[in-house]
DNA sequence: TATGCGTGGTG
DNA sequence: TCACCAAGCAT
């Protein structure tokens, strides 16, 4: 056993996290769930999203029975929509194919749709109490300052690299205190700016705080410039107090989602009067607000019209909801913001 | 392999 | 205020 790994699993037992909603009465189907909505997002965020999903969701067969619009609402505001159509797509395939159980074996685990390796590696140490790495930011951030290792942590070689550290500083014994451990130490201690070293039970044999150089490492590639995209939303309300949305059924983002009617150039009396039913009425212009995506940002202005009679010119994937209906589809979060406001 | 994919929190 | 980040994966 390394000091890497003695020391982790011995700081685990005194100071790690141990009542994290999906570390009670854990299981593998549990772990798989919360490390996927873990991915690339915080824990506070997560746990009333879980809480909610394992109370409608609390097996596989549950999941796989249920379809795409429902998972997708419970999946509303969290991000990263593919993560949670890629969970009912995973439960179909163990339960058609798997009895309903999942498989112990990383190989099967990585060929599921949305689960990797550093996943894989989740759910066998601490779903299954397995011998089984992760390298998932938090542990790569220790493993890079206990290790020193300079080169930025975004390349794809820096992170094969890693994963062999990884490999090689597994303990034979209670993987699982190691993996949570690793993880904690991470995001607790180990943290990405000012670093609490001296609580931390690696500090002995650190590099990187040996050196002192703990505040310049992970190293990064530099990054781009976000472009900006103008985009247009028309909130059609017609006078039963329906909202129009459009299911979003191409690839891209908000893939499944169901958002407003969208347009590359201002909505104007002018140029939309042709184009609805006579009878309306336009009463806002210019609610603006900015979201901001890993590689874009898209400066959104809303525009609210009233109808006062029927209108029903409507392709097949366009759809009015009323306000109990809202709350049963995959929403993204501009679009609960602008309901919120308008509706 | 470099890029697309969300969102809420934070210093 | 705003740039950057947080338990990655897919292509």
């Amino acid at each position: 056993m390394s000091y890497l790994s003695t020391q982790l699993i011995r700081w685990h037992k005194q100071f790690g996290r141990k009542d994290l909603p999906w570390q009670i009465d854990t299981n593998p189907y549990k772990v798989w769930i919360s490390e996927v909505m873990l991915q690339q997002t915080q824990v506070q965020t997560v746990i009333p999203y879980f809480l909610k999903f394992i109370k409608r969701y609390p097996d596989i067969d549950s999941l796989a029975n249920s379809n795409e619009n429902e998972v997708l609402s419970y999946w509303s505001g969290l991000g990263y929509y593919s993560r949670g159509r890629n969970l009912l797509k995973t439960a179909k395939i163990i339960q058609e194919e798997f009895d309903s159980s999942m498989p112990s074996c990383s190989e099967k685990l990585e060929s599921f749709p949305g689960i990797g390796k550093s996943t894989a590696g989740a759910i066998l140490s601490l779903g299954f109490k397995m011998k089984a790495p992760i390298l998932d930011g938090n542990a790569k951030r220790v493993l890079v300052r206990y290790f020193k290792v300079e080169d930025p942590i975004d390349l794809n070689k820096t992170t094969k690299q890693l994963w062999n550290i990884a490999e090689e500083n597994l303990p034979n014994k209670e993987c699982n205190v190691y993996t949570q451990a690793i993880m904690d130490v991470g995001s607790l201690i180990c943290k990405r700016r000012n670093p609490d070293c001296i609580e931390c039970p690696l500090k002995k044999k650190c590099i990187s705080f040996n050196e002192k150089i703990q505040n310049l490492l992970p190293n990064k590639s530099p990054k781009k410039e976000k472009p900006i995209r103008q985009l247009y939303w028309l909130l059609l309300q017609n006078k039963h107090g329906e909202v129009l949305l459009e299911n979003r059924n191409s690839k891209g983002v908000w893939e499944g989602l169901w958002t407003f009617i969208g347009f590359e150039e201002p909505i104007s009396r002018e140029n939309f009067q042709d184009r609805l039913p006579k009878g309306y009425e336009l009463l806002e212009e210019g609610l603006k607000l900015r979201h901001t995506f890993t590689h874009y940002k898209l400066d959104i202005d809303t525009t609210l019209i009233k109808i006062n009679k029927d209108f029903q010119d409507l392709d097949n994937n366009k759809v009015w909801f009323n306000t109990e209906e809202l709350s049963g589809i995959g929403l993204p979060s501009p679009v609960s913001k602008i309901l919120k406001t308008f509706i």
